[in-house]
DNA sequence: ACATCATATGTAGTAAATTTACAACTTATC
DNA sequence: GATAAGTTGTAAATTTACTACATATGATGT
C-alpha cells in the first residue's frame, strides 16, 4: 500500500543501481515527485531505463504511475478511524475522537446502503397518501426530523412520541399509507407491535432498522444501515446520524421525483419563514 | 489544499468547457488520475489544451502536476466534496452525493470548533441545576435529541417545542440554570426573545448557532459551527448533523467530568430498557 | 583460470504525452 | 453591427517516458 514502506522492505530485491535510486527517493521524496525520470536518473547517477525498471519492480506501470503512488503515500492522510473515548481524554481529544469516529461510521454506513431498496422506498413514499414516522427513545428525534423534512412537501405527515397515539394512528391507516418505523436495534417491543398493527390495516411498513431484527421481519421494506456499534458510552451516537442522512436521502429522492415545479414550492415554504426571522443584516 | 474542494469552489471561475472537465473529474477522480490528458479531454468532450488550461487555473504547473495534487487529495482520507444534487441524478448518484457532502461539511465543521469554548460549556453544564434545550423547526429535533442524551444523566432536563412553554419555562429559570438554544441561522425571532427572557432571570444562556448572529449576541457562551451552507434543497441538512455531533461532544464531556461511578449509572439506565425489548436472539 | 550463461546497465532511437503558438470562433459592449 | 475580450480548437514543437538492442558485470561450472 504505502510505497515508501514497500521500497524499504524490497530493498534486498533491488539491484545495485536500483538501490541508488531507492536511496535518493527515500532521502527526498518530495523532490522526487516533482522530477522527471531524466532528472531523477541524473540525481541517482544511473540511466533512465534503470529508474523505469525500478518502478516496475514495485508493481507500478511505469514512472508516472510510480509518482502517483508516491504522491499518495506522501499525502499526510489519516483516514478516519473508530477510536473510543477514554477516561482521561481532554476536550481536544474527545472532540477529535467523536468527530472521527462518527465519520468513520458514516463511511461504513455509506457502503452498506442498498440503492435499489432506497429507490423502491422513494417510490412508495411518493405514492403514499399519508406518511407516518415513529420512533422511540433516541430514534424519536430522528422521526421528529423526518416530520420536519416531509412536512414541507405538503403531504399529510404524522408523527407521535406517545405509543398510544402511535397505535391509534396506525389503526386508522389504510392501503395507501406508509408507516416508517425507526429503531437502530429493531428490538423495541412496542414498535414491533405497531408494525403488526399497521400491516394488519394493509399499510406499507417501512423499517429503518437493522437487518434480520424482529422489527425488520414485520416490515414490507427494510432500509438497513450497517453502523459500527458505539457501545462505550451506552448512548446511540453514529447510528442516529446515519439514520438522519438516510432521511435526507429519502427526502431528496422524493423532491427529485416530484420534479421542478415542486421544488419552487419548497422555496416558497422557506420564504414563508422570513417573517419569523431577523434579516441577514442582523437588524431587528 | 484539497484540490477536489478547490474545484467545486472555483466552479464559477471556470469557462464552459473547463466546467465540463471539472464535472468529469469530480464524477470519477479515481479514473482521472490514471488517464492521459488526451483520454480525459475525449471523456470531457473538449480539446487537450483546454484540459491543460483547466489545470493551470487551479494553480498547478500543468496536467501531470495536477494529477499529483489530485492523487494526494484522494489519498488524504477525505475524498469528500460538497457536491450538489442535480435534477437528473439517479438514486445512486444522489445517495453518494448526500453522504459525501455531509462528510465534507463535517470535516469543515470539525476544524471550526473551538475547544476552549467546548470545555467551558461542559463546565457550565456540569454545574447546572437544570438544563433546558430549545430549538424550533429543524433545530427542534436537535434539542429533542439533546433531551434524550442528557436525560440519562439524571439531571433535571427540560425540552419544549411550544414557544409559549419555552417562554414560561425560562421565566422560572434562575442563576443556577443553563438554557441551551439551538438555531443554525441564529435569526429566529422568538428564540432570540427566549434568550433575553432567560438572561433576564440570570440563567446562563448557551447558543449553538452561528457566530455574530442576533441570537449569538444574546448568549453568555456561543458554540459556533462553521458548516458550508446547503442551500440547494432549501432544507437544512449538514448543519443539523454537525449540531448533533456537538451535542454528542457535550454529553461525552459531561460524563467524563462526572467520573467513573457515574458511567456505571448510565449502564444501569440502559439495562432498564431491556424489559421493553426483545432479546438479542430475536425471540419474543 | 577460462568459457558460458545469466543478469544488470546504459545508449540510442521511438513512441507517447504534454505544452506552446496561433488561428477561428463566441460573446459581450459600445 | 463593429470592435474588443475572452474561449476554444488545430497543429506543430518540445518534453518525457519507454523499447530494443548492445555492452558490461558477475556468477557458475569445467
Amino acid at each position: 500500500m504505502n510505497i515508501l514502506e514497500k521500497i524499504t522492505q524490497h530493498n534486498s530485491l533491488f539491484s545495485k543501481s536500483e538501490r541508488k535510486v531507492a536511496e535518493i527517493i527515500l532521502a527526498n521524496p518530495q523532490t522526487a515527485i516533482h522530477s522527471s525520470i531524466a532528472t531523477l536518473a541524473k540525481m541517482s547517477g544511473v540511466s533512465e531505463p534503470t529508474v523505469n525498471r525500478f518502478c516496475r519492480r514495485l508493481d507500478t506501470k511505469g514512472y508516472p504511475d510510480f509518482k502517483l503512488h508516491l504522491a499518495q503515500s506522501l499525502a499526510n492522510g489519516t483516514p478516519y478511524v473508530n477510536r473510543h473515548v477514554e477516561e482521561n481524554d481532554g476536550p481536544d481529544e474527545y472532540t477529535k475522537k467523536i468527530f472521527e469516529s462518527t465519520m468513520a461510521s458514516l463511511e461504513v454506513a455509506r457502503q452498506s446502503v442498498d440503492i435499489n431498496t432506497i429507490n423502491r422506498a422513494v417510490d412508495l413514499l411518493t405514492q403514499a397518501q399519508k406518511i407516518s414516522f415513529f420512533g422511540l427513545g433516541a430514534s424519536a428525534s430522528v422521526a421528529h426530523d423526518a416530520l420536519n423534512k416531509f412536512f414541507r412537501f405538503n403531504v399529510p405527515v404524522v408523527y407521535f412520541e406517545d405509543i398510544l397515539m402511535q397505535r391509534m394512528s396506525c389503526m386508522n391507516c389504510g392501503e395507501e399509507d406508509v408507516v416508517v418505523l425507526i429503531s437502530h436495534t429493531g428490538r423495541t417491543k412496542s414498535l414491533v407491535e405497531i408494525a403488526q398493527i399497521a400491516r394488519g390495516n394493509d399499510a406499507t411498513v417501512m423499517g429503518i432498522t437493522s437487518k434480520g431484527s424482529p422489527l425488520a421481519k414485520e416490515c414490507n421494506i427494510v432500509l438497513s444501515l450497517e453502523v459500527p456499534e458505539d457501545t462505550d458510552m451506552y448512548m446511540p451516537m453514529a447510528s442516529r446520524i446515519a439514520q438522519l442522512i438516510l432521511i435526507d436521502i429519502l427526502a431528496t429522492g422524493f423532491t427529485l421525483r416530484r420534479g421542478n415545479k415542486f421544488r419552487e414550492n419548497l422555496k416558497r415554504v422557506k420564504d414563508t419563514l422570513r417573517g419569523s426571522r431577523f434579516d441577514k443584516r442582523g437588524a431587528p
